[in-house]
DNA sequence: ATCATAAAGGATAAAAGTATCCTTTATTAT
DNA sequence: ATAATAAAGGATACTTTTATCCTTTATGAT
């Protein structure tokens, strides 16, 4: 469903909101440890979350990954979109040039509901909520091997 | 959501069940270009499928893939199985080592209900309808470039 | 000013997924 | 029996994804 790059973003993005909720800025190094990615890749795909603005960085000591007010409407969704591309919410899901309500592959119309689902699970809660719910132990970024 | 690979077997498939539905069996070469995929490919993933008898097969001349009585219960489920194995109806849609309700990832709650649609979708109709839509021409299985 | 720190960027490398080609085996038609 | 056909199998190549390492740039602390 999401690629393994897609998969350590979203674990990044909310582990950086759970950061920022209580002010603290967190380095790439700590986010790859918190959440069971390799550090260096982590890194990578943080460039770019930055580029596409679904997170702020901050160079130098005191420095590190961190969101503000001007992140707080960045949803899953643009996590995605961001790393994986629109694949998943536009393409065919059998892999025809284009997905067509006039031209459906035989999946077409199941798959138009998945994609509801998926969007609504990618939309719904802020990244905030998700950050809080990971702060309050109900849900975690990794698990013991 | 599904490997290209896989796109592929869930075409070749409905595209045997549809020639199959006309008492044909069909070479790997016409699989191949009646679903846009290369040919070799293709005949390598029809390996599976006959070991995991979802289709069968038969040498020699008048020989190719098939679809009897012996199929008549396997659905799109079965296919993605045999490609793409359980990750994505057991896996952990964050990668964690395994999916847990008791220690669940952020997206846990909303992936049951992503994958119980997916599953309706694999499951709800047969091949052989399938098979029948695209005999009808309401749905493709490839398209013009 | 200098040094330490951390992100950004570039260059590779390793692994997995996708694709091609050639040989072997089973089966049919002659 | 022989030749032709088509799937099965094995070896190899190409591409994309995932991962590592090293250098450069920006910033803060001293
Ligand atoms: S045409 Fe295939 S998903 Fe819409
Ligand atoms: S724990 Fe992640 S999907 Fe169930």
């Amino acid at each position: 469903m999401f690629s393994k790059t897609c998969q350590y973003a979203i674990k990044a993005v909310i582990y950086i909101h759970k950061q920022s909720l209580e002010g603290k800025k967190v380095g790439a190094k700590e986010i790859g440890q918190e959440i069971d990615a390799p550090d260096a890749f982590t890194a990578k795909i943080l460039q770019v979350l930055v580029r596409q603005h679904v997170v702020g960085s901050f160079k130098g000591p005191t420095g590190g990954f961190y969101v503000d007010k001007s992140h707080e409407f960045k949803t899953l969704k643009d996590v995605v979109l961001a790393i994986d591309g629109d694949q998943l919410f536009q393409g065919c899901s059998l892999g025809l040039n284009q997905c067509s309500e006039q031209n459906p592959c035989p999946l077409h119309f199941e798959i138009v509901k998945v994609r509801s689902n998926i969007h609504y699970m990618l939309t719904s809660k802020s990244l905030k909520q998700l950050a809080e719910e990971v702060g309050d132990g109900s849900t975690v970024l990794a698990r013991l091997a």
